[in-house]
DNA sequence: GTCCAGGATCGGA
DNA sequence: TCCGATCATGGA
């Protein structure tokens, strides 16, 4: 991986296979949008455009700085994932074939905060309507960036907030679980910034303390916001994916790289009439 | 009108 | 411990 700086842009080149129409759009994350061939995203309190030069990864509106401190972790793009899908496509066939129909997915490192906050909204809820409605909290909470963009409000300004307040965003009943999650971030009554270092039964046991995390929830929020890779989070795709293939395993059988390995499938069984 | 969405909570058996 | 009803909202 060579990464060069050009006046307001930075090149990634000799860089693994990555698709970022299978990394964005594999239900992880919910703030970059499609225009033309590039992605333009707010993440890690910036705006940037990303999209692909040939084989060369551009990111515009950033500086060759901030992509070795910032974007090289957020995107993963120092982690052989060849050498894990060799490794996960042992464990079964359909792990194999997942792996070889959408291979260039990655797992985003993401601010664990925004990963919370939007996986709380995720519940029962359907992805284009998820962004909608995180578009709205950012629009109305968070800072404004530049003209037209606003970060992801901070736990201490939502923590200030009521449900009355909360009614712009139209979440439904998902508001008192925001809200929760606010003030028990903002006082220091969970403090997600140890949670990094947990042993990952004692992470989940602390997260399920807030309103509205349950397993789901918990398990993304480990899996995008803390980049634990062994992490399984099992929605209703999921459980389909295991009633077919899985019906007598267990979360240890997928391993270290559970989280990838779950990745893939869910990709998979979603679009899988897409490709083959 | 009905069903469903990257679920969690609650009350009752 | 387990199960079903319920929770807002909006698109299919």
């Amino acid at each position: 991986m060579i990464i060069n700086g050009k006046g307001n842009n930075v090149i990634i080149s000799e860089i693994e296979e990555f698709s970022l129409d299978e990394t964005f759009n594999c239900g992880q994350c919910f703030r970059w949008n499609k225009k033309g061939e590039k992605y333009y995203g707010i993440a890690m309190g910036r705006v940037v455009c990303v999209y692909f030069d040939g084989k060369d990864l551009v990111i515009e509106n950033t500086t060759a700085k901030e992509a070795n401190s910032i974007w090289v972790k957020y995107f993963d793009l120092d982690r052989n994932y060849n050498i894990i899908k060799e490794q996960i496509s042992k464990l079964s066939p359909v792990i194999a074939q997942a792996c070889n129909s959408f291979s260039g997915i990655r797992i985003l490192s993401q601010d664990y905060w925004e990963t919370l906050c939007s996986f709380i909204i995720s519940q029962n809820n359907n992805i284009p309507r998820i962004k909608g409605i995180i578009y709205r909290l950012c629009e109305n909470f968070g800072e404004k960036i530049d003209e037209k963009n606003f970060a992801f409000p901070s736990a201490e300004a939502l923590s200030k907030l009521t449900e009355d307040d909360l009614k712009v965003i139209r979440s439904g009943f998902r508001d008192k679980y925001i809200l929760d999650a606010a003030q028990k971030v903002s006082s220091g009554a969970i403090d997600l910034g140890s949670i990094r270092e947990m042993p990952i039964k004692e992470a989940r046991d602390c997260l399920v303390k807030i309103k509205g995390v349950g397993p789901k929830v918990a398990e993304c929020t480990l899996l995008y916001g803390f980049h634990r890779l062994d992490a399984f989070p099992v929605d209703v795709w999921m459980k389909r994916v295991i009633k077919e293939f899985f019906p007598d395993k267990h979360m240890e059988f997928f391993g270290e790289y559970a989280g990838i390995v779950q990745q893939y499938l869910f990709y998979y069984i979603r679009n899988k009439h897409n490709k083959h």
